[in-house]
RNA sequence: GGUGAUGUAGCUCAGCUGGUUAGAGCACAGGAUUCAUAAUCCUGGGGUCGAGGGUUCAAGUCCCUCUUUCACCA
């Protein structure tokens, strides 16, 4: 086994939550992910502090304060609680959960700021910005609406257009407005205060190439390179909710500046209240590990801006950026329509149990930063089968007869080869005239082969190979209900003479499951301690792998550990996220922040407005001859139509049309219909689908007619 | 539009620097078993590895073109 022999000291981080939302499931991946690591690191025996904090500055924050009738404070404060209940619920286990809002971050950004300025890294520049007369405040592009310059949509952002996907600057709008006061948006100038970041190529390019990013991400990077970096714009003018810029009245740090700070300043407020040493940590030459977990769409802001920030104000850099892609949900964006955007919340009330999300989640995660799906029906599967029928099930189907029978004592022959011999089955025994094959597995090999493969697991968990940590392990647990139905040991305790070797068995695989729940408890931290509790143990750690269970060791009875999930709980769950498309847009590049939020308004205002070709085409239209038409006895609004669409038989339809037809005029007409549409059983016989008409307030219905040469039964498309 | 990734059995995914008849889990079919909040074990069917071209004795694996899906564009 490769232990180290003084501990690490590792600093590792998540992004940090914007405190404008609630955790759902996308955010989860991230803090699940490093949660994972962070655990497999402290078992291991690793000095590891895991910090995060809530992202709380910026002009969203602000304005729904605003909107709310409350304080900015009040609002980041009653987000942050939530925030934290839902982490702590899916067994996020942060040493510290702070806020970017925080003196110490006020002092470190500030700080840093100075640093910078000493440096000859600040730069002083005058800008030309939209301006909202009737707010009297400058808008970032995202607050500014109006009518693509390109395809004349309405309502667009000032950055792009999400019905063509044109980009342009908020300048090319057409009737601009603004969408905090809905006033037309006046340019005026203001001075901006900017990091020198053209500066800071050489140190970033021999940075991002000296092993700190994954391949994908340092391909990335150099695309970005090669358009040349220009210097970032770090201030805001009032109002804003954020930290001022010293000696700079009414200039604030731009959000995103002061983020990453929020790092250093949550390890801050950790340090003080445990007595660690931050400068050990952050200092220029500090020989700890420090590492940020990330999601792809903030790589920019982490491996540009952060490091160069870092390097020029005198820190320490990051050891390495571990990014991660996406998640989607049954293959496609998550959709609030289709109830696949999930808050965390929401997964708690329905499924109740955090861990089978950490069990798929970690069963799907690799290191690299490609987008990850969770598949409801494999969710049910994977979790059902892997861990109720397989993992959980080796100590249900164990457990039982050594409380039972052997009075919670484990056998007091030890697991060698020796006791193997000697507790072979005798040769006339009733079971191995039955099972002649029974017992031809040796339980040294089988118990070594568990253990041994415990720093392969270690491998891979350290290099975030998630994935093929759960593979391994669920070879090995199938390995163990192999072993289970190979020795049988329903068959041997039906034999009292046989008790001994029946005891020792049971021993072998209970020994083989605390393996087992070693190497999963980094993902499944509450299982492995119910199972600590049951088996009467400390809890475990990573090199507990090398020893087993001692003899006549006394465990507590089985009790259930976990139950399957239903599918009833996922349709729950997705229909109690459906929504109303009604949403309200979302502003967005300044909501996008550490923790990224997958496109929500982009993709919702999309899918309200188009339906795909595909949807359109599983409609059937087609021509029509209305063949008879006569009235419904007892309908008030209803005529009966008799369809003709070159079918065998022609198909009755009830139209609700009554009130401006007169059945003798449409005999022999042309129309359209629907051709596919479900049967519908009416109160006066089947409607076997139905003619397209138009209608308002102000007249109808009119049916719809064909120009001339069009053939009934012809398809409309 | 540019760039980075991605497309392997019904589903979710493995396939390292090219090398025997392409793998796993789930699902499905047949059988075994009964210790397990119904689970486990055995056997089997199923893939022209997104499409086309090229390099090579040999390509899922390398090169080119097209295409799918996702992301980023400060």
């Amino acid at each position: 086994m490769a232990t180290a022999i003084t501990p690490r000291k590792i600093l590792v981080t998540s992004a940090l939550p914007y405190a404008n939302g609630s955790i759902h499931l996308g955010h989860l991946v991230e803090y699940i992910q490093t949660d994972i690591w962070v655990r497999f690191q402290k078992m291991q025996g690793n000095t590891v502090h895991y910090v995060c904090a809530d992202d709380t500055h910026g002009t969203p924050i602000m304005l729904r304060a605003e909107k709310e009738g409350i304080t900015p404070e009040a609002l980041i404060e009653a987000v942050h609680k939530e925030h934290f209940a839902d982490f702590n619920e899916f067994l996020v286990e942060f040493d510290n959960y702070y806020s970017t809002n925080a003196p110490e971050n006020k002092v470190l950004s500030q700080g840093i700021y100075k640093k910078l300025k000493a440096n000859g890294k600040i730069a002083t520049k005058t800008i030309e910005q939209f301006y909202d007369p009737v707010k009297n405040m400058f808008l970032p592009d995202r607050f500014i609406k109006g009518e693509c310059p390109k395809c004349h949509a309405k309502d667009q952002y000032g950055d792009s257009c999400e019905v063509c996907g044109a980009t342009y600057n908020p300048t090319e709008l057409i009737n601009a407005y603004s969408a905090v006061s809905g006033a037309a948006p006046v340019r005026k100038e203001t001075e901006h205060y900017f990091f020198k970041l053209s500066e800071c190529e050489q140190f970033l390019k021999d940075w991002t190439r000296s092993g700190t990013l994954q391949g994908e991400a340092a391909n990335k990077m150099g695309e970005w390179f090669e358009n040349g970096l220009n210097d970032w714009d770090i201030s805001r003018d009032a109002p804003y909710f954020g930290f001022e810029i010293p000696d700079a009245p009414g200039k604030y740090f731009y959000v995103w500046l002061d983020a990453p700070i929020g790092y250093m300043a949550s390890f801050k407020k950790l340090c003080q209240d445990q007595g660690l040493d931050f400068d050990e940590y952050w200092g220029q030459d500090s020989k700890t590990e420090l590492y940020h977990f990330i999601g792809k769409d903030i790589l920019y802001f982490h491996a540009l801006f952060w490091p160069a920030t870092l390097e020029f104000s005198g820190y320490r850099k990051p050891t390495q950026i571990f990014a991660h892609g996406f998640l989607t949900v049954n293959g496609e964006k998550m959709s609030k329509s289709r109830g696949t955007f999930i808050t965390a919340r929401s997964y708690l009330d329905h499924i109740k149990n955090p861990e089978y999300l950490r069990y798929y989640y970690a069963a799907k995660l690799n290191s690299t930063m490609e987008d990850i799906d969770l598949n409801l029906e494999d969710f049910i599967a994977r979790v059902n089968s892997d861990l109720v029928g397989k993992y959980i099930n080796i100590a249900s189907r164990t457990a039982g007869f050594i409380s039972k029978k052997f009075g919670g004592k484990l056998s007091d022959r030890s697991i060698s080869v020796n006791s193997y011999l000697t507790l072979r089955l005798p040769l006339d025994s009733p079971v191995l005239v039955k099972y002649p094959d029974m017992g031809k597995k040796q339980p040294i090999e089988f118990i070594e082969r568990i253990q041994n493969s415990a720093s392969r697991i270690s491998e891979l968990y350290e290099s975030r190979e998630f994935n093929k940590a759960v593979r391994l392990i669920m070879e090995l647990v199938d390995v163990v209900n192999d072993y289970v139905d190979d020795v049988k040991p329903w068959e041997t305790a039906k034999y009292q003479q046989l008790d001994t070797i029946t005891h020792w068995n049971c021993s072998v695989i209970l020994n083989a499951f605390r393996l087992i729940s070693i190497y999963l408890k980094p993902i499944l931290p509450r299982i492995a301690y119910q199972v600590e509790g049951m088996l009467n143990i400390q809890p475990l750690k990573w090199s507990d792998s090398e020893n087993l269970l001692s003899v006549r060791h006394e465990v507590f009875a089985y009790k259930h550990l976990i139950s399957r999930i239903e599918a009833k709980q996922i349709e729950a769950m997705t229909e109690a996220n459906k929504e109303n498309l009604t949403a309200t847009p979302q502003p967005h590049s300044e909501q996008r922040h550490a923790a990224h939020q997958q496109n929500e308004a982009k993709a919702e205002t999309a899918e309200a407005e188009y339906i795909s070709i595909d949807d359109f085409t599983k409609v059937d239209l087609r021509i029509a001859k209305i063949v008879n038409a006569e009235h419904v006895e007892g309908a008030e609004k209803l005529l009966k139509l008799t369809l003709d669409i070159g079918e065998e038989e022609p198909r009755q339809v009830f139209a609700g049309i009554k009130s401006a037809y007169d059945p003798e005029t449409l005999k022999g007409r042309l129309t359209v219909m629907v051709a596919n549409l479900a049967p519908r059983k009416m109160k006066f016989g089947m409607s076997e689908g139905m003619v397209l008409a138009a209608s308002d307030e102000n007249g109808g219905p009119f049916i719809l007619s064909p120009d001339a040469g069009a053939q009934l039964g012809m398809r409309v498309k």
